[in-house]
DNA sequence: GGACATAAATTTGTATCCAATATACGAGAG
DNA sequence: CTCTCGTATATTGGATACAAATTTATGTCC
């Protein structure tokens, strides 16, 4: 139940680098993956005080945590009524889709001819961990693993402004990816689809690379709306 | 030089609309227009406690504020080094110009064929606002109606998070439009641009208008990284 | 005279405290 | 019995105060 101590100070005795984050970086990466989890739903009123007690600190970095939560589109502040855990309707979740489907193909599309043999590297490694959390079915894993691994195909085209947005829309959407993955549906041609891309990279084909994409952002978008719109009447 | 006595309260006595602004809100408006407007320059420190005293408040909802446009890009934090002015590489810009041509066209493409008579008529009114915000050279405001006229040209898609994307975005790359802009080379082709964009989307015709957004866009891109590459070497 | 170490001062980050606002509950009137 | 108004409580927003960290300045040693 309790978040003690500090995670500021866990650095080994003598060891260089001393952990850099600020307490409200520590706990807005800790809160965001509790809402991204599940754990704090959706229009959930959020009080700051009881986290406060949680996490052992003052009111202050928790309130600055949840502005930066808000700034990332996570949470929503009402004034004088603090902040509670965004809902997005299916539109937005459409749309956040085909946000990802634009920035994806557009960076995939840069980064294929750009892509070094370290590159290509680096995407297989993410790809074989992938497939491990595929099959010990750690979804939440799986999930980073999923965003790291499309980023790191898409690291050559060195476009970080992008890069950076496509990161945020996977937060957004990421919630629902696991709210429902664990339906486990989609996964398999999903699987099938990264490592395609991984090819199509290696031959340097672009446009196939880039409809494969398309196919599988769009593919995913689809299921997840039909299992939102299943279990909306309730 | 003083931002005196609380923005807070300057509704007319009576009126119902009470100013539901917070204190961050109103002074993160503040600092981003003097950040857009180059008073605060590149690079350049900000010290919270100066701030504090400027706008007659204390250090922590000028925190609040820098926090809110650290989250939108126009300053960076560094822990307990406190925040200063980003500053965009060319490259950067250009990211940000290509990325506003991908969403505002594929906004558009969607806008065009659901834009109703009133939808039309408001853009008509904001064109000729800005028009003659042309004229008398007022060139925050004419920044300010062109974000606008573009948002108001993709109102009709109802894409509330592209949207915001995209202003988002213009924030970025304003203050180096403002910069060069006052060079008055660009206006001229831009003003012809506008006129048309609204007439496509009357004629319906979507593919020419997008071509003719992209081509507008690409432009400016253009001619503002062709300013910076001059000014550059001093 | 220069470089390193140490100390002072400025500045950020966090906590506690107080005020303002919203929600919840209860009493009284219609 | 229900609706409205007023009061009480809880929660957020902002100010003051304090601690930690960084940068600048000073002094000593080589």
């Amino acid at each position: 139940m309790s978040h003690r101590s500090r995670v500021y100070t866990i650095t080994m005795p003598g060891q260089r680098a001393v952990q850099r984050q600020s307490l409200p970086d520590v706990i807005a990466n800790d809160i965001r993956e509790r809402i991204l989890s599940g754990e704090l739903e959706e229009g959930m009123p959020i009080r700051q005080d009881a986290l406060a007690v949680e996490y052992d600190v003052s009111r202050m970095p928790i309130r600055e945590a949840l502005k930066r939560l808000d700034a990332e589109g996570l949470v929503v502040f009402t004034t004088n009524r603090g902040a509670t855990v965004v809902k997005h309707s299916p539109a937005e979740v459409e749309e956040i889709f085909d946000l990802r489907t634009m920035l994806e193909t557009d960076l995939f599309r840069r980064s294929i001819p750009r892509m070094t043999e370290a590159d290509l590297i680096h995407c297989e490694t993410l790809l074989e961990a992938m497939e491990v959390s595929y099959d010990t079915n750690d979804v939440g894993q799986w999930g980073a693993l999923n965003s790291e691994y499309h980023l790191a195909l898409y690291a050559a085209a060195d476009r970080t402004l992008s890069a950076e947005l496509l990161h945020r829309l996977n937060l957004q959407c990421d919630r629902y990816v696991r709210m429902h993955l664990s339906v486990m549906h989609m996964r398999e041609p999903a699987r099938a689809d990264h490592r395609k891309l991984l090819e199509m990279a290696r031959k340097r084909l672009i446009e196939e690379g880039c409809a494969i994409l398309e196919n599988h952002i769009q593919r995913t978008k689809q299921q997840l709306l039909e299992l939102i719109a299943e279990k909306k009447p309730d």
